[in-house]
DNA sequence: CGGCATACCTGCAAGC
DNA sequence: TGCTTGCAGGTATGCC
């Protein structure tokens, strides 16, 4: 379920167990998730440190002293966990608490005394090992827009790349050339709350001069907005490290739109209802008489 | 090229 | 209860 703050959240889970610690054992148990894995893999990985777990857009990006760079994509239903006490040996990596082993697709054990477990059930997830000095020519990265909380994000900079498109916000925003790290749930909840319709022509971002409107700040607080608020619940939830995985502690409790066809508007003094639609093939949920 | 549908894969809930 | 159907938060790919 992982878009950018529950990546964030994940980030920060994982952080202590990895950063300074060494990779002792990397295993993949199938050839392959969304995409085959590399050949060399697990030896790229195997012996060494991992000096820092970064975060682009929805990547996770280890760091080693390699000079490699370790890149992870949770994809729809990826999700690490932290096993501080394994008992596994390297070579099996099941254990007792582990409810769902046929998805365990991948294992670190650190140096940290953590086994770091990636599940995956739809196998949407991807892990790519690349060298740091390529990485301004990596693919997966290559035509990511800006990190929404970001210095370079802001009102003027999201008109300038709205502009000319003839695609609605909710096509646009969802768009990671335009912007980083939103997702179908955080598009709506940011839509939502700037009280613009998923529906409006990205265009009107900027007036016929070229000049930005209100609704593009409206729509940047928005969305700094959102993203803090959840990425500081998943932080909360966090406080027991035992368990890395996307089910603690979500932002889903403060979802205003998503999931709520048929509720009230808690917009106050808006008497409008959630309602769905379908938009370029995904899920919309917002309300038409508060947002246009 | 931009915009859009499609495909990838499994699990789950809803409906019959 | 068991079967079928539709839907799911991701994005690479290919088509127009």
């Amino acid at each position: 379920m992982p878009e950018l703050p529950e990546v964030e959240t994940v980030r920060r889970g994982l952080q202590p167990f990895m950063e300074g610690a060494k990779i002792l054992h990397a295993e993949a148990r199938r050839k392959d998730l969304r995409f085959p894995f590399q050949k060399d893999f697990v030896a790229r990985l195997t012996g060494q440190i991992v000096t820092g777990l970064g975060r682009r857009a929805k990547y996770l990006m280890a760091d080693l002293a390699s000079g490699d760079v370790l890149l992870m994509h949770l994809g729809m239903s990826g999700s690490f966990r932290v096993q501080k006490d394994a008992t596994a040996t390297p070579g099996e990596f099941h254990h007792p608490r582990s409810k769902d082993i046929a998805h365990d697709h991948v294992l670190f054990r650190m140096s940290s005394g953590a086994d770091i477990v990636f599940n995956d059930p739809r196998r949407f997830g991807y892990m790519k090992v690349i060298a740091r000095d390529a990485i301004e020519s990596e693919p997966l990265l290559k035509g990511l827009g800006p990190e929404p909380l970001g210095n370079a994000f802001d009102a003027a900079m999201l008109a300038h790349a709205c502009a000319g498109k003839s695609t609605t916000l909710k096509a646009a925003l969802l768009d990671q050339r335009v912007v980083a790290g939103l997702g179908n749930i955080y598009v709506c909840e940011a839509l939502y709350r700037a009280h613009l319709s998923p529906r409006r022509q990205a265009s009107t971002l900027a007036n016929r001069k070229g000049e930005l409107t209100d609704y593009a700040r409206r729509l940047v607080d928005a969305i700094h907005d959102v993203l803090n608020l959840a990425i500081k619940a998943g932080g909360s939830s966090l406080r027991d490290h035992r368990q890395t995985n996307g089910d603690l502690g979500y932002f889903q409790h403060s979802f205003q739109v998503y999931d709520r066809e048929g509720e009230r508007c808690v917009t106050p003094g808006c008497s409008g209802v959630i309602r769905r639609f379908t938009q370029n093939g995904r899920s919309t949920f917002w309300c038409p008489k508060c947002q246009k």
